[in-house]
DNA sequence: CGCAAAAATAGAACGTGTTTCATTTCTGAG
DNA sequence: CTCAGAAATGAAACACGTTCTATTTTTGCG
């Protein structure tokens, strides 16, 4: 119910205060450590030397925090991917290793990635805004990746048929890693399906039988 | 930490004794009635008039007791999708009217909706074998669209190429759903989005542009 | 500066998921 | 039928997300 003042406009690292930020990465140390019930408002607020007032200020729910988290991860993901890009021979290759450079990112603070993605499925109206933008980074990734060129600073200039390709991917992989938030699957599982994905829809190749 | 005994086998409708049955009758109504946070424990109790210690002996958490209701909801689609196959000449026609046809089963009653995949993107693990069951059964379901026969009864008999549109296509769903829970899609796009990824995954055609 | 409005603070309070406890009721083997 | 062990019960206790309150600090305009 509240949210705007100074951060009217999009929150980018830019525009987020300093409180802002501690509070954030108090957030991200304390999922790190013991993942999505570890991150306790009080001791978040305690560790970002905040009172709980300032905090619900800023953010709306706990939810809100871990999907704040999760736009700034994307962010640096972002940064990395454009010094970076995956390489590649063909499209569907490029793809398949953004997804592993991703999801390599992702398994290498299982904690932290666990809570991120409960927070961004949790479905809360009040955080469309901030997931949407997380798949739209995402997105453009991807279509990026499918380029081999470097990331599109805007969606300006993505064709539907590149804009479907990185939808659907990106559907993928984020039910994929739902299920591997839940143990439904593992780095391997989970390389193997998007590479099997990624070919399928990009190349139209399918297994044999 | 429970959950043996008399129904160590698969929780099917036989398995589940009345008991089980006025809980999880008791937590899709009030679901109904006003989402996840009006699944108020202590009223579901109340509702299928059993003791607190009585439902914690039967299911682990809030979140089992809606995935509890999203595999017995999925059953009860199984069987209208036996019934009333999806029509229609090609396979990701097929395709497209089961999609339709579950995601008007389930914006029918958007707030249970909302609070099962709330449940089962949480990413539990400990939950993770009974969504993995709806996941199959998904697939299942999928599948039999696509060759247009009636439902296989077991996963056997799948190629892989089927099991892996199957699942492609069940990912891209179960991920458009999250969005709408979340209010990042309507029926419409729901609807378009579907059909999009069903002519490119099943036939390869992709948009003009 | 002087001061009113906005923001921050410490901490209490409240609701609900989860656990625990003492007691009662059910069940099934002998 | 008896009775021991299992299950159920009602209620209290506890933790943590969220909200509220009274007070203090900061901010920015004149």
């Amino acid at each position: 119910m509240f949210q705007f003042g100074a951060m009217a406009s999009q929150p980018t690292e830019q525009t987020l205060e300093k409180r802002a930020r501690r509070i954030i990465e108090s957030t991200i140390e304390l999922a790190e450590e013991g993942g999505f019930e570890a991150v306790r408002l009080r001791d978040v607020a305690a560790r970002a030397e905040v009172a709980m007032g300032t905090l619900y200020r800023r953010f709306y729910s706990k939810e809100d925090l871990l999907v704040a988290a999760l736009e700034q991860e994307t962010r640096a993901m972002e940064e990395r991917v454009r010094q970076r890009p995956p390489k590649g021979a063909t499209a569907s290759e490029r793809a398949v290793n953004f997804f592993a450079m991703a999801t390599r990112g992702m398994l290498r603070r299982p904690n932290l990635s666990r809570a991120m993605l409960k927070a961004a499925a949790a479905g809360e109206p009040a955080l469309a805004r901030k997931v949407g933008l997380f798949h739209d980074m995402m997105r453009r990734m991807i279509v990026g990746a499918l380029r081999g060129a470097p990331i599109l600073s805007d969606d300006e200039g993505m064709t539907d048929s590149e804009r479907l390709l990185g939808d659907v991917l990106n559907h993928v992989w984020f039910a994929v890693m739902v299920g591997w938030s839940g143990g439904l699957e593992t780095q391997a599982s989970i390389h193997e399906r998007m590479r099997a994905a990624a070919e399928l829809i990009v190349d139209g190749t399918r297994p044999e039988s």
